[in-house]
DNA sequence: TTGCAAAAACTAATATCATTAGTTATAGTA
DNA sequence: TACTATAACTAATGATATTAGTTTTTGCAA
């Protein structure tokens, strides 16, 4: 009596997704997954495409959330406020889900449909950003190469415990967004 | 007459260096190390400390190869101009050497003695470039981290290939340099 | 010069993982 | 009620890392 357990995509993806942020992203297996949930490797193949199929699935999975919640931290803000706001978000996120974030960026195969689709609805909210700063529009696209160099690169260098020195790292970012905002009148034309 | 073939640890670590660099990380294995050096897998185990020891050397390495071309480029030059040097040469770094760039900042245990003592001469050549802004100590320690944050998180997402739209990089690259500069005097206390 | 000890490179063996092929039993449908 | 699709399985294969134990060479000491 083993067959029809009622095994899912969903249920494989968060269990992965748990796997993927407690104990860190190479961790992650279709072994780890499958014991996780008490059934056989072979199994999870019914229902994802191999490990790099789940790793694919898992970037949407995060690509999606992290819109979700940038998306909903952004409304009703304009200018500053919501730059603020969407690095606040950002970093939340990256703090919350570190191993699906870090798999956000790192897709087995980057120009997948459902991988372009979902990263480029975060890039037009973040572009969005940018329409109340009166820009170019090849400015704007600048504008936001550079918040997410901003913020990717403090979340990430975050998470692989390159800040050593006992200094408040909510202190950091904070300075460097306000670094960023202040900076911004450079990218003009 | 197989035993004294020459093998050593620079000669190991160019090759998995050059693994890294040519097909990424994720393709840098002791198997594929030993293939390219034509020996077997377990000959690398008299001179590095198996997978995860060869990974912290070529952490090493990176970083000192790093803080060699970012000190070069930073000699006798002060204020706005040492920064922009101390960018174009981390960014070239990146880019000539992505796989060795990447480990640099994946050591197994970043803790590691070893690894701790290369970083922190590139975080003191950093510290260096602020002296001349009239910072709290401090401030140019967060400054620093801004500064870091900038720099990988630019060369990490243009490593991923996470700039999708048809945009000159170098351009972003100088903005975004730019813009810190520009708003770096919002660090100060 | 000769002999010996250290160690380099090896073969053999084990364990873990991803993946494929083929089997069985269940769920939904005709 | 019977049949088809398929979920979950066992078995098997191949790649990898790692350890144990062997052989041979190098370098040093008597």
């Amino acid at each position: 009596m083993s067959p029809r357990i009622g095994l899912d995509q969903t249920t494989i993806l968060m269990a992965a997704a748990d796997i993927a942020d407690t104990q860190g992203i190479d961790e992650l297996s279709l072994a780890a997954v499958a014991k996780k949930l008490n059934i056989r490797t072979p199994s999870l193949y019914n229902h994802i495409d191999g490990l790099p199929g789940l790793r694919m699935k898992l970037s949407v999975y995060g690509l999606e959330q992290l819109y979700a919640t940038a998306h909903s931290a952004v409304t009703d803000m304009t200018g500053d406020d919501a730059i603020r706001a969407m690095s606040a978000a950002y970093l939340a996120f990256a703090r919350a889900r570190p191993g699906v974030y870090e798999l956000t960026l790192r897709a087995p195969d980057p120009g997948h449909p459902e991988v372009v689709e979902a990263g480029g609805k975060l890039v037009r909210l973040l572009v969005a950003l940018f329409e109340d700063y009166n820009m170019t529009e090849d400015a704007a696209l600048h504008a936001v190469r550079c918040l997410r160099s901003v913020l990717h690169g403090f979340a990430s260098l975050e998470q692989k415990g390159a800040f050593g020195l006992p200094l408040d790292l909510d202190v950091t970012f904070r300075l460097l967004v306000d670094t960023f905002i202040a900076g911004l009148q450079t990218i003009r034309t």
